[in-house]
DNA sequence: TATGACATGTAATCTGTTACATGATTAG
DNA sequence: CTAATCATGTAACAGATTACATGTCATA
C-alpha cells in the first residue's frame, strides 16, 4: 500500500522537513538555486503537494493575516517524515547508479537533517561499497565493447567511468569529513 | 513545426544511424548496455518509433524470409538524418548543464559517425566553453549558500563541484585526442 | 488606474510505466 | 507437448510540460 512516490515528491518532503514552505517557496528552490533538474513549474508542483497531502504525508494550513493572498504553508507529518527517512537510509543498489546518481545524492543532502550524520557516512559507505563493484564491472564493458564503437563513442564511456571514479573518491572524502564532525560535533 | 523530439527519440535515431535494427534490437542495446537510462520497456519504445515514423524521420520495412514472425527494421530517413546532425551540433548552452549532462554525453557519443570527427571536435570546444562560464558560477554559489546549509548538504553541492570539474578535464582531454586521430586518419 | 510582481491553480496534451496479450519458433 | 525465447504490440494509468486563468498587492 506504499504508491511509489516519485523523486519530485522526495524533493519536496525533503525541502518541507528543512524549512516549512509554501508552493511558491518551493518553486523558487527549484528555479533559483542549482536544484533545476526538478521542474519548477506549477503544473509539476501543486498536484504533486496535492499528492502528497492526499496520502497524509504532508499538511498545509492557511497562513493568516500577513495580508498578501492567503498562502498554504506546508509541513511534513510524522507519517511524511518516517517515509522521508526510509528513502534516505535504504541501501544503494546496483540500479541507483544506472539510473543516474541524482537521486542518491539528493538522499544525502537531506540525510543529516532528517537522520542525522552518523546515518550520512552509513548511506556513503553504502554507496562507496556499491561502486565499488560497480566501476569494474564499467571497466570490463568498455574492454568488451572497445573495438566496435567509434572514438567518441569511446571516449563517452569512459567518460562515465572517470565520474564514477569520481564519485567514488568523493565519497570516501565525504566519509571521513562526516566521521569527523560526527565526533567533534557530539562532545 | 518541428514538433519537439524527447530525448529516447534522439537515442532511437541515432542507434539506427549506427545500424538498422528492429525494435527488439533497440530494446535490448537498452537492457544490456549501460544505456539503461533509457527505457527498455516495449511501452516506451514501440509507441516511440511510431511517432518517428509518422514524423517522417525514420521508415520501416518489414524483413521477408527468414522464416521468423515479421520483423520490423528502422532505418532513418534524410530527414531523420537531418534532424540528428542538427541536434548534435547544435551548440552547448547553459541549460544543458543544468538539466544533467547525459543529452550531451550521448550527442558526443553519436556525433562521430553522425557528422564527422572535426565537427565532434567542435562540439567538445562548445562544453568546454559552456563550463567555463559555468563552474565559476556553481563556486559562487557554494559561496553564498554554505554558512545556510548542513554538512551533507555542502558535500552533496560539493560533488556537483567536483563532477563538473571531472568533465571539463574530460572534455579537454578528449579534444585533444579527437583532433590526433582528425590528423592521423585522414592522410 | 494601470502595470508588474506575488501566489495559486487548472486543462490539454504528451510521454513513460506497468502489466497484459499475442503469436511464432526452438529446445527438451 | 510444453516451456522458453524471440518479437511485437496495446490499454490503463501516472506524471510532466505548456499554456492559460485567476486573484492580490504595491507602486508609479
Amino acid at each position: 500500500m506504499h504508491s511509489k512516490i516519485p523523486s519530485l515528491g522526495y524533493a519536496l518532503l525533503g525541502l518541507l522537513q528543512q524549512k516549512p514552505a509554501s508552493g511558491y517557496d518551493l518553486r523558487k528552490v527549484f528555479s533559483s538555486t542549482s536544484m533545476k533538474t526538478y521542474s519548477d513549474s506549477p503544473g509539476a508542483i501543486y498536484p504533486a503537494l496535492g499528492r502528497l497531502e492526499k496520502q497524509g504525508l504532508i499538511r498545509g494550513t492557511v497562513e493568516e493575516g500577513s495580508g498578501l493572498r492567503r498562502r498554504q504553508i506546508f509541513r511534513p507529518t510524522p507519517k511524511g517524515l518516517a517515509e522521508l527517512k526510509k528513502w534516505i537510509t535504504r541501501p544503494v543498489i546496483h540500479d541507483d547508479l544506472v539510473r543516474g546518481q541524482q537521486d542518491v545524492l539528493l538522499r544525502f543532502a537531506f540525510s543529516e537533517q532528517a537522520v542525522g550524520l552518523a546515518a550520512s557516512a552509513a548511506l556513503l559507505r553504502s554507496l562507496e561499497s556499491a561502486l565499488q563493484t560497480y566501476l569494474p564491472a564499467l571497466q570490463e564493458e568498455l574492454k568488451t565493447i572497445k573495438p566496435m564503437i567509434s572514438t567518441s563513442g569511446r571516449l563517452a564511456f569512459e567518460f562515465g567511468i572517470r565520474g564514477t571514479e569520481c564519485l567514488l573518491d568523493w565519497s570516501r572524502h565525504a566519509i571521513t569529513t562526516c566521521e569527523k564532525q560526527n565526533k567533534g560535533g557530539t562532545s
